[in-house]
DNA sequence: TAGATTGTTAATCGATTAACAATC
DNA sequence: TAGATTGTTAATCGATTAACAATC
């Protein structure tokens, strides 16, 4: 089949192509050039006819009979995934988290670059022991245009969320990865998406306190 | 209707609880002590019927007509939840992310006590410029047993945390939230979540590379 | 050709939602 | 009582999966 256009797929699709990416380019620093959907859902637990359907809603990338080129199929999803170019990126809030962040090696290998970390607290601002550095929040709106930011990371509290956010977004920022544990207002045209570690560990706490005396199931 | 038992419910379920509880300490701070679905639901940007069907799979909650207590809500959710309890935690990786997440003030306030972190430099093992200190890897399994630890946090390079894994469940640990970027292997019975911060990046990514080039589109 | 593995379909499974009787 | 809001049902919507014809 060509490749599809205007075609619908499922939300989760976007998130196990990661998983192919990170799993290909696994593959291929190990020197194998061709994987069956077989093979990958068995290192990635993926069930092999989620894979090919996932692939399929993008186009026809393997061969039958033969399965998948390796390399192929991953400049195919470098490409889909947007991770063919660099993202000018900051992170509002240098604190423990947000400097952990900022200098999270993960990132800068998928062209994820960290400009600059912003703060309002003073003492924060200029810092020379961090590579990224440090930058007082009065000088966001300036640096953002200047450094054609698209992507900010959120790691202040709560509190200053939903008033970074606003700045971001004015300042033309449309993509908001956020830390702060709080549902975020915003203009439907940027990409804005949560991730609430304490949540996480609500979960794990709920399945470990399962107990006789609380029966309830989750489904599957 | 009674309180239902081995009643199954859907998975996404348990996450909104997290966000139900949070809000509703939020306005119980305030001093609001009723709240409708309708209001809650405005709040979080969750459908009412949504709000109603997830807590009728735990109990009748409410009052027809009047809506519901929030303390009393409150109290049932911290139940459900199992956040009426300490859950004594350790975090494995004394790097920058590992001592953010040993020191988020979030984790504590919700019970999730992080006693200690774990790591084999040993030029981080006894810092003593953190309130949580760092002990040798060497320490782990002692550790475990002497203070009862029910959850760890994996925050190692993704080539140690199989290997690390392994030996928190063989030490009994089985809450685990895990942050390298692998799916980890390992026994049904431990309750295991992984959290992949550069396939939210990329996500985003995603999202933001779609154009004209790009016409795919997801449900809904 | 025979064997392997794709891409696609149709069936199943799971989750959300609107609607409303019940009832405060 | 009249109005409000719950708890629950049934319908709809979305996602996964097994199965298999197509084809390398």
């Amino acid at each position: 089949m060509a490749r599809r256009e205007k075609y619908k797929f499922p939300k989760p699709t976007i998130e196990r192509l990661s998983y192919y990416f990170r799993a290909l380019e696994d593959l291929s620093k190990r020197g194998i050039d061709t994987v069956s959907s077989d093979a990958l859902g068995t290192k990635l637990n993926i069930k092999s006819s989620q894979i090919r359907r996932d692939l399929s809603y993008f186009g026809d990338f393997g061969k039958r009979g033969m399965g998948y080129d390796v390399k192929f199929l991953l400049k195919e999803l470098r490409y889909i995934l947007g991770l063919d170019r660099e993202w000018p990126t900051i992170v509002i809030g240098a604190g423990n988290f947000g400097t952990a962040m900022a200098h999270y090696s993960g990132f800068k290998k998928r062209g994820f670059d960290v400009k600059a970390m912003f703060d309002i607290d003073k003492d924060k601002v200029g810092s020379k022991e961090n590579k990224v550095p440090t930058l007082h929040m009065n000088d966001l709106d300036k640096f953002i245009k200047e450094n054609k930011i698209e992507i900010a990371m959120i790691c202040v509290p709560e509190t200053a969320a939903q008033e970074v956010t606003d700045q971001l977004i004015k300042n033309g920022v449309n993509g908001i990865l956020n830390f702060a544990p709080i549902a975020l207002k915003h203009d439907k045209e940027i990409r804005c998406l949560s991730v609430d570690l304490t949540t996480k560990l609500e979960a794990i706490a709920y399945y470990m306190s399962y107990s006789k005396d609380k029966l309830w199931k989750i489904f599957s």
